[in-house]
DNA sequence: GCCTAGGTCCCGTCG
DNA sequence: CGACGGGGCCTAGGC
C-alpha cells in the first residue's frame, strides 16, 4: 500500500516515504508533523522512557521538537529551540533523532506506526505579541503614582542592585526612610518574602550605619502564611492589583 | 472549490466543512489540529492581541488548546486543561472560541485561511513517563547513604514541616545539632538560599532556647553570589549530582 | 478548592 | 556565554 498525496500530508505513508519528506522539510526549513504510534527516549539534564502510545510530534523549524499526548498542557517530552534533528530508517522503522550541546541531550522517536505526516509552510514571521496586566505595567503605575503605595511615598531608582540582586523599585518615605517594594502580579506564595528579605538585609549590610530600610512587598492579595512571614521579618505588604 | 479528504485530513477546507468537522471531533474527543491564516486575542489572567498570521492550533480532547508559530518551545498562546471549547461561522470565517472559569479566561482564534484540518484517534491514554534524575532521586540517595552530605549525619524526616514549610530532610550531625538540607537538582540561584533561610530561622523560632540549627544546601554546583549570600547567612553547600 | 514547591521549567534581559 | 528573575508559568502533592 502507497501513500496518499494530499496538500502536503502524507496519510499512512511508509517509513522510506516520510524519511524523504520529513528529511527535506527540515532541511528547507519548514514545520513538520507527525502523528502515530511510537517509543520516546530522552537523555539530558534527566532522563525518561516512554513506551508505545499514539502520540503527535512536531519539527520547528528553529530546531524545536515538541511530543504531545492526548492530554496535558506540556509536551510529555521536548527538544528545546537550537536543536539539529536527523532521521533514518532502522529495522525499517522511521526514527527521528534530535541532539543539542551545553547541555548535551539528545531524544529519540521511534514509529512503529505513521498515520500521517504533514509538511507546513509557515512564511514570514511578522506580527508579534502585545501583552498587557505585566509586573511592568505594575511599576509604571507605581511610578506615574507613587501614592498607591502610600502617601510621601518617593520611588528614586528601579532595578537598583544590591549584593542580592536588584530591587524592583527603591525609594523613600515621607519621613526620608530608605523603601524597598518588591512587586508581584499575582498572589503570592512564600518565596517572595524570602526575595524581599534578602534585598531588605543586603541593602541593610550596604549601606550599614544602622539605617532602618523598609521592605514592602506589593501584590494583588498574600497567603496567611506570608503574612505571617512578613511579620516576623518586619516587613510589609501593601495590597495592589495590575 | 471543495475540500479534499485524505484519511482524517482535510486540505484547504471551506470554512463550513472546516466549522463541522472540528466541531465533530471536539465532541467525540479526538485530537484536532488546524494550520492556516489567523489572528488571536486572550483575556483573562493577561491579555494578548496577536495579529494575522500563520500557525498551527491544536485541541486537545481534555479541554487543552495550544497556538504554535514557527519558532518557540512555549505557544504563543494556549487554553489550558479542562476549558470548553467551541466553533462557528462569523463572516464566512471559522471561529475558534475556548473558555474556562477560575480564573474566567477566554481564547478566541479567527481564521482568514484554513490550510489544513486533521483529526486524529489517540485510543487508550496507557503508557506512562518514567524519568530518572530527579530530586526525588537525589533525596533517596542520601537517605540511603547520609554520609553523601557529611560523616556522622543522620536523617530523621523527610518533608518535615516548619512555620515557613516543608524542609526536604531533617537530621542531625554527629555532635547531635540539627541538620536542615535543601535539595536542588541543578545549579542554583539566590531563590535557594532564601528557601533554606526562611526554614532555618522558622526552625529556630520553633525550637526556641536558642539552639543552633545548621542550614545545607546540597546542589551540583552554586553561583558565586549564592556562595556569598550562604556565608553571609551562616549556611552551608554541599555538592551533589543528582 | 487553596497552598506549596519542583521543573529536562521556558524566556528575556543584562552583565 | 552565564546569571538572575518573571511567567497567563504548568504540574504534582497535601490539606
Amino acid at each position: 500500500m502507497t501513500a496518499t498525496e494530499e496538500g502536503s500530508a502524507l496519510s499512512e505513508p511508509t517509513s522510506e516515504e516520510a524519511c524523504d519528506r520529513l528529511a527535506g522539510a527540515i532541511e528547507r526549513g519548514a514545520l513538520a508533523t507527525l502523528f502515530g504510534e511510537c517509543t520516546v527516549a530522552y537523555d539530558g539534564r534527566a532522563a525518561s522512557e516512554l513506551g508505545p502510545g499514539k502520540r503527535h510530534v512536531m519539527c520547528k523549524p528553529d530546531g524545536t521538537v515538541l511530543v504531545h499526548t492526548d492530554e496535558g498542557q506540556k509536551p510529555i517530552n521536548w527538544q528545546p529551540p537550537g536543536s539539529d534533528q536527523s532521521v533514518r530508517i532502522e529495522d525499517g522503522r522511521l526514527v527521528l533523532h534530535s541532539q543539542r550541546s551545553n547541555p548535551d541531550e539528545e531524544l529519540v522517536v521511534r514509529f512503529t506506526n505513521i498515520d500521517q505526516l504533514a509538511v507546513f509552510e509557515t512564511g514570514e514571521t511578522s506580527t508579534s505579541l502585545s501583552v498587557t496586566g505585566t509586573e511592568a505595567e505594575m511599576k509604571q503605575r507605581i511610578l506615574e503614582e507613587p501614592e498607591l503605595i502610600e502617601p510621601g511615598f518617593r520611588p528614586l531608582a528601579t532595578e537598583r542592585t544590591t549584593p542580592a540582586g536588584a530591587v524592583d523599585i527603591f525609594g523613600e518615605d515621607g519621613k526620608g526612610r530608605v523603601v524597598i517594594l518588591e512587586l508581584k502580579r499575582r498572589r503570592v506564595g512564600p518565596d517572595a518574602v524570602g526575595q524581599l528579605n534578602r534585598y531588605v538585609e543586603a541593602l541593610e549590610r550596604d549601606l550599614h550605619a544602622g539605617v532602618e530600610i523598609r521592605g514592602v512587598l506589593v501584590a494583588p492579595s498574600i497567603t496567611d502564611r506570608v503574612r505571617r512571614l512578613l511579620a516576623t521579618n518586619g516587613l510589609e505588604f501593601v495590597a495592589l492589583a495590575p
